[in-house]
DNA sequence: TTTTTTACTTGACATACTGTCAATAGTAAA
DNA sequence: TTTACTATTGACAGTATGTCAAGTAAAAAA
């Protein structure tokens, strides 16, 4: 209601946020975030009812600020399958980089905390949808790969562009994220783009 | 010394086993551990001086039933590149079920715990090797596909295999174990194999 | 057979976390 | 001024890990 109630619930998830970012992966006390924010545990408490429901909020906070939706509509002008694939890839593979501290946050609850999981899988639920748009689209055209069942070819592709996959080769083998784009890009129109219909 | 504790201490790992291919993922405690065996708490810790070091025993434990070395060798003998990517895929394809829930656990631990986390990228550290192995063969064959650097390939080409795709494509997506090797390989062979030597 | 060692037991304790509850203090709006 | 809201401290139950001490039971060594 009041502002100063908001203010205060938006500086503890940014906090949040930050926490999640600067430990990546590690998990996070109420403690801490408290400690952060600078105000008592049981005040947290009064703002959000658990842990999980004040991980949940921060997904949802940098949903909204990162605005995924709005970059994926943004490349859903493409012209074709192959831009679409393209942007596709671009835009996810800039995306990965601005919240690979919460993505790892809620991975790590994954196993033990069916709610934040649900959370999580709603955001790749998205992701998904966008694969399929563009595998459907290279299948309007005529040019996607014969010996890829559609629903086959958007699972591999939702797969292929994971941020598990991401993290491996950026993080733990040292890529830059353009060198991740093009390789990515490469590979998969190497695989989901009939080879006879090439330029 | 005796086989006392040599029994003691096996039946306190597979019963960790267990109960990690059982709870896939949640963690396991070890009042759990010592419930499962039969004994107390305590002297779970007799043996192991930490939850810590029971996990990297266990993980040693599989390692030497599993025999992955041995499996890997097996391979060793395939007369070409492409011989050497398909048993790369197949043995290693067949073996992630039978350790996936021992990699579950240790990669759950893996961002709060150094120790295990060295563990585990020990064993990736090998599959990785037969990677470079199957790189430089393609290679030294010349059927390398030319865009891709050597290091670059070999990367790429253990990303592509890791268990998080293989969890994601068979336990998310539903397909089997042959519809992953079948797909991978394709994948693989088309990506690194040199289009203009194909036969 | 008696002693000693080994393996294990129970129970208590320190620490650190989540989540709840009650009593209290300060502040802003009615 | 009274009321409602926000936050505070402190206590508590519950679940973990890991340590410590005292005691038991059985096998190996004397």
């Amino acid at each position: 209601m009041s502002s100063k109630k908001t203010n205060i619930r938006t500086r503890i998830i940014e906090a949040t946020w930050r926490l999640m970012e600067q430990r990546l992966g590690k998990s996070i006390s109420m403690g801490d975030v408290a400690k952060t924010v600078g105000i008592s545990r049981q005040a947290v408490y009064l703002h959000f009812a658990s842990r999980t429901e004040l991980m949940i909020a921060t997904s949802n906070y940098v949903d909204e600020i990162k605005c995924l939706n709005e970059r994926l509509n943004q490349f859903k002008t493409a012209s074709s399958g192959i831009e679409l694939l393209e942007a596709c890839v671009d835009v996810w593979g800039n995306y990965i980089p601005e919240i690979y501290g919460l993505a790892k946050a809620l991975l790590a609850t994954r196993n033990t905390d069916e709610a934040t999981a649900a959370a999580w899988n709603n955001n790749m639920g998205c992701l998904r949808d966008i694969c399929r748009e563009t595998i459907e689209t290279l299948d309007a055209e005529g040019i996607l790969a014969p010996e890829w069942s559609k629903e086959e070819a958007v699972e591999m592709f939702w797969t292929m562009i994971s941020i598990h996959n991401w993290e491996q080769l950026t993080v733990e083998c040292g890529w830059s994220t353009t060198q991740y784009i093009d390789r990515m890009k490469a590979l998969l129109k190497l695989t989901f783009i009939n080879r006879l219909h090439k330029p």
